[in-house]
DNA sequence: TTGAAGAATGCACACGTGTGCAAATGAGAA
DNA sequence: TTCTCATTTGCACACGTGTGCATTCTTCAA
């Protein structure tokens, strides 16, 4: 068995309840008790048990994190800064992936509550009404990372996707194009149909027609997924100017098919995508998409909670928190003002 | 405070020991009362506390996984599997990054140690000697994936980098390269000394020198990496015909820059990489690459621990586990003869 | 010397669970 | 009825920690 409180007790000659001062460094203890009863520790190489801590104090200073796929570079990032921040604030995380089945939803929340995570942020894209209503009753702070529900919540944070898409559809328009297609990723629920009502309402208001057949959805956000619908959109009697991609990775996925088809971009076509992820800038030609700041959001979630959490003595703990971040047109080389 | 098992007993009419028995389907309580136990606590929204149970019997059913960076597509492959393995088996995920820094490696394990992790994942590159001891006299399980002191562990998998490297290196002699340079990280320790072990001993066997400056390392295996490095090698009085990348990222980035500077590929020079990340399959032109089986590493690291954790009944636990796993070279288009 | 006050430490309980052992209950046989 | 045995349940302790309260020790003033 490892190392206890009890057996640095004995081996200071004090009881355990000194020692458990002395290494919380309470007020209570002579500082050369404390200094006596630390440099034991360290020598026999004590280690507190969390278990038992967590038991006693009833937080275990974890963090639960939702994802729908770890591999997605997207969600990657906003990992990234949900890590960082947890990690200076001595928080660890309980990562799961639910890979947008509801069972295993079902399976992770419940184990995120018998772990007894301190709080929870989700960045499943689909996440059931049924597992939002069992997280609520349990009461955990929970911050939604650009979900689709994001108002039955009191906490979240998300990037202003009907913003964003419009920023994208303006600039398209702008160059000169009036027939323009939307590939949507239908897995992706709310975040899919804002970018979607984005682009409708900038296409309205510069009183272009949007014919259904340009409005597609694909069951999944992966490059493979872009180049099957690239065949959809090269069937179509009339070829529209330009694509505007969910995401990066369905966009590189497009400008994959394009290249094999020998259909030229941005000469012959405009691609555009969503997200910049890294590999954004290094496609050929590199794409022109939206940068949404996903470090900071993912960061931001973290900050949230914690606040939440360990509150500033001198601040009162919001009720609601709701905030949303605006991303930035990227400009890059795979849009261009349409031949005709 | 939430429902504990003594709530359930009471409302159920027993003690708190029958209701354990009950949940844990003991074949010492009668069938009836397990089921109106059953009902009961699910009645009542029943979930038992997993820091008491831990503390009880010593398992945490939970994994720590230590990542150098979380938003590496590499590792998010590996991770992918992993996660699905451990799930699969109702164990948790406790994830940390190190971001190569030993101060946040000490931090980590520290952590894992407290919260009792019952196996360790370690994918991050560079762990330092320091931290390999204090895990190793910790005494829990640790399977290490493709890391450079795997001798010094008892369980390890990892891919057959030199193979790999000689794979890819062949493939470019076969196609008559002679003057072929290799791209590394130095921040990948033993990895790209493997990768370049597999690139010498293929040269030497096809008996073709070596120049030292076709050796070049980068701090750092992202694009923007490659693309600094690409200056080098175009700085050389005698370009190379063919350039070797430590990995995907990096030739991604070679790639861009190359097209950049208008110097066609595979016609001017040719480019591989290493890893067949989703990416390299959608570079332009697509690259030519190793493909290591990634998930798969995942998934068998921890479908190694688990073996360790809970061994079937009718097996005997390895001593020593080594398992190594050769990749296949994937010809793709970004590799083909050289002019002259 | 005595008393009081302050500083330092120990005692004992609690957190929620699992489990060995004793106890209770019931059924059946003598 | 009494005894035996099998079945079912409860008692009580342990896991390792944190903390209110009592206790001891020290110091200093009266």
């Amino acid at each position: 068995m490892a190392i206890t409180i009890k057996d640095v007790a004995k081996q200071a000659g004090v009881s355990h309840s000194t020692v458990s001062r002395a290494l919380h460094g309470s007020s209570l203890i002579s500082d050369e008790t404390v200094e006596r009863i630390r440099q034991i520790a360290v020598e026999m190489g004590y280690s507190p048990s969390a278990a038992a801590r967590s038991l006693k104090t009833n937080r275990s200073r974890a963090l639960g994190v939702i994802v729908s796929n770890i591999d997605d570079p997207f969600f990657g990032e906003i990992l990234q800064g949900i890590e960082e921040v947890a990690q200076e604030h001595g928080y660890s995380l309980l990562m799961a992936a639910s890979q947008h089945d509801p069972e295993r939803e079902q399976v992770i929340v419940q184990d995120m509550r018998e772990r007894h995570v301190d709080g929870l942020i989700v960045c499943s894209a689909s996440f059931s009404a049924e597992q939002r209503r069992r997280l609520l009753e349990y009461g955990i702070p929970i911050v939604l990372v650009n979900n689709q529900a994001a108002e039955e919540y009191r906490y979240s944070i998300y990037h202003d996707d009907v913003d964003g898409s419009r920023q994208v559809t303006r600039h398209l328009i702008e160059l000169g194009h009036r027939r323009i297609a939307y590939l949507g990723n239908s897995l992706s629920g709310r975040t899919t149909l804002d970018r979607l009502t984005g682009f409708r309402l900038e296409m309205e208001s510069a009183g272009l027609t949007l014919p259904a057949e340009y409005i597609h959805e694909v069951p999944g956000g992966r490059p493979e997924d872009g180049l099957a619908a690239l065949e959809y959109f090269l069937a179509l009697p009339e070829h529209p100017t330009a694509i505007f991609c969910f995401n990066d990775m369905l966009a590189i996925g497009v400008l994959n098919g394009l290249h094999k088809a020998g259909i030229r971009v941005p000469e012959d076509i405009s691609v555009v995508g969503f997200d910049n992820i890294v590999f954004s800038a290094y496609t050929n030609p590199s794409l022109t998409t939206l940068d949404q700041p996903k470090h900071y959001i993912g960061a931001e979630a973290a900050r949230l909670i914690l606040g939440l959490l360990d509150p500033p003595a001198d601040k009162q703990v919001p009720q609601q928190q709701i905030q949303k971040l605006k991303g930035r047109l990227l400009v890059r080389l795979s849009s261009a003002p349409p031949i005709q």
